[in-house]
DNA sequence: TTGTATGCGTTATCAA
DNA sequence: TTGATAACGCATACAA
């Protein structure tokens, strides 16, 4: 199928003689090549690359200026075959170009770089078939283990998997061998933002949650709760809306909440997404944000730094969970036991949340 | 060095009896298993799977039966270096969480998936160095095809890459065998945002540049120029800043363009992250968008519907980049010839951008 | 139309 | 310490 079968065979480069499968990208070299070069042969050059053995000084020189004569690069392909690891991690994420997770993939990309190892990012579309689809898709493609950024994956499907691979999965707590688990703390996070507005003097607080589908988005609204009754400020069941954790979302929602004729002056939204579409809303309204109405957003995406204005918001280690996540399959590779933890979430007070006027 | 090799063989699943070297994560079928069920040979198996020969309907069927009960799935692995592909794509992003190509990355991953391949994405960071390191990635896990999206790789550099495999490169106009180019219309955005401006009355009309690294800043500058010159109005060059797209460099273009004294009632920024940064500058300032200035942003960004004023800004096709880009790697791939064409930039009026007072 | 044999580039096993 | 040799799982040239 590559390049037209049927059509005559196209004249080989110059150094034409054996003419192979087609497989090489002409001009490749082989460890092969590698080791008659040196003079030694194949599978002692694989240990001298792979460390796998102890071999004499001068070989070892030998093969060491092979390799760089030749200009030879390991094929991965092969590796993975005759070897079984294949140096790549699964990364099922939800949406390529979320704006929060972004910065995770980063994190993972540079610590997989640095560990020889390289990242097969998958979009998971927060669907399970989407999910079941891309994992086995990787495991397909024999990855060395397996990061799961959220996802709706059911906790025991996880467990079978990290039966067969290292699993490393974010935003839930469980336990099981060949598994490592990450989650933000989206309870403190939240008690921190409502204890950021309460601290200015607000008392009625609106609440526009994410998806309640999502663990995080329950943990968060628990947040605001926990907080709102440790001050002994009761919760009006009135002032909580969804948002489903989008700008369209948090407009509507701030809609709903302003046409309730209930009073409030501080809104806490789940995510920053919503506090965008939340300020609009208000912004139509002809409120002031926060002369009017205190907001105040979650995962201070990096945008947040330059709205109008500037929004308050509780920052999430996301680099911090990449990094760790990606070092946590590494671990586990290795038969290391993981260890990561992630620093606590800060609330940032910008200029969308203000004290209370009187 | 996978999970302790000097510990005790660990007992083997219940189908014990020939012990391989580990590779198959337990459980996994192969084609010989397939093609041994269906009492065919493994070459007929392979032949049914990739549709390369025509084989009778009767085994056909016994094989479909077999992989079905077995639920054979291929090891793309294997294939890869029997076959020479790999059925995965290169994909050179610049940042992987940028907020801009995201849309693109997105576009490859929905094409290549339904064609049966994998996207492999990396980030050069807008560094020849990192570009280089992945290219030599990409090659060595041997993939199919290579989109490169922009870049800082000079047009020599890719047309020898052309030579090896089949490339698709974004962002700039260039000709060569197995190679297919795809680029914005930088200069008709720019010329679209800026006699957008001048419209509605506006004459002095500052730009804020990016990179003048980047082509397409050194195209955006020039949309501006063009569409004043049309428009007969003098370009004052005291009115060209530059902010390195980002937001950041916005607001300090802003500042600047405010101190110099030099009066402007518009501006035009090359982005919209450097829009954000000079509408907080603005407001910072105390003047207002759009009632005492004009603003107008590039890219069309998701959240610059949400901004306060929601932005106005010239529309690319991005998602459409990347669905084009994988097409046409695929063309180049079967042999064919990609004909990729990009929709124009679309101007996108919303609230940033208002008639000239007076 | 189908099966057999061979090779892809590397790692792992086993003797030496 | 080193070198043959046999996989790894599949695709393909060739023979039948």
């Amino acid at each position: 199928m590559a390049r037209d079968p049927d059509a005559p065979r196209p004249p080989r480069a110059a150094t034409a003689g054996r003419a192979p499968r087609a497989t090489a990208p002409a001009g490749v070299v082989t460890l092969q090549q590698v080791a008659e070069r040196a003079g030694v042969s194949p599978s002692t050059v694989s240990r001298i690359i792979n460390g796998t053995a102890i071999v004499a000084e001068a070989k070892k020189q030998a093969v060491a200026d092979a390799i760089e004569a030749l200009g030879f690069v390991p094929n991965p392909v092969a590796r993975g075959l005759a070897g079984g690891r294949t140096l790549s991690i699964g990364v099922v994420t939800q949406v390529i170009d979320s704006p929060f997770y972004g910065g995770a993939l980063r994190g993972i990309e540079d610590v997989l770089q640095l560990a020889g190892y390289s990242p097969l990012f998958v979009s998971g579309h927060w669907t399970t078939t989407d999910e079941a689809r891309c994992i086995e898709m990787l495991r397909a493609r024999r990855v060395d283990g397996l990061i799961l950024l959220d996802g709706r994956i059911s906790d025991s499907a996880v467990k079978a998997l990290a039966r067969q691979l290292p699993v490393v999965v974010t935003g839930r707590q469980i336990k099981a061998p060949g598994l490592f688990s990450l989650a933000f703390d989206n309870l403190r996070g939240a008690r921190l933002a409502t204890e950021h507005l309460l601290a200015l003097g607000h008392r009625r607080i609106a609440f526009i949650g994410g998806d309640p589908q999502h663990p995080d988005a329950v943990a968060r609204e628990q947040g605001w709760r926990d907080a709102m009754a440790s001050a002994g400020v009761p919760v009006d069941e009135a002032l909580r809306e969804h948002g489903g954790y989008i700008e369209e979302g948090g407009l509507r929602a701030m809609e709903r909440l302003l046409d309730s004729g209930h009073a409030f002056s501080a809104v806490f939204a789940a995510n920053d997404q919503m506090a965008y579409g939340a300020a609009l809303a208000l912004h139509r309204r002809g409120l002031q944000v926060p002369q009017h109405i205190s907001l105040v957003g979650f995962d201070d995406v990096a945008t947040s730094q330059y709205t109008l204005p500037p929004l308050s918001s509780v920052r999430q280690p996301v680099v911090e969970l990449g990094r760790r996540s990606a070092e946590a399959v590494l671990d586990l590779i290795a038969g290391r036991k993981p260890t990561a933890e992630l620093s606590a979430p800060e609330m940032v007070a910008r200029e969308s949340s203000a004290a209370l006027p009187g």
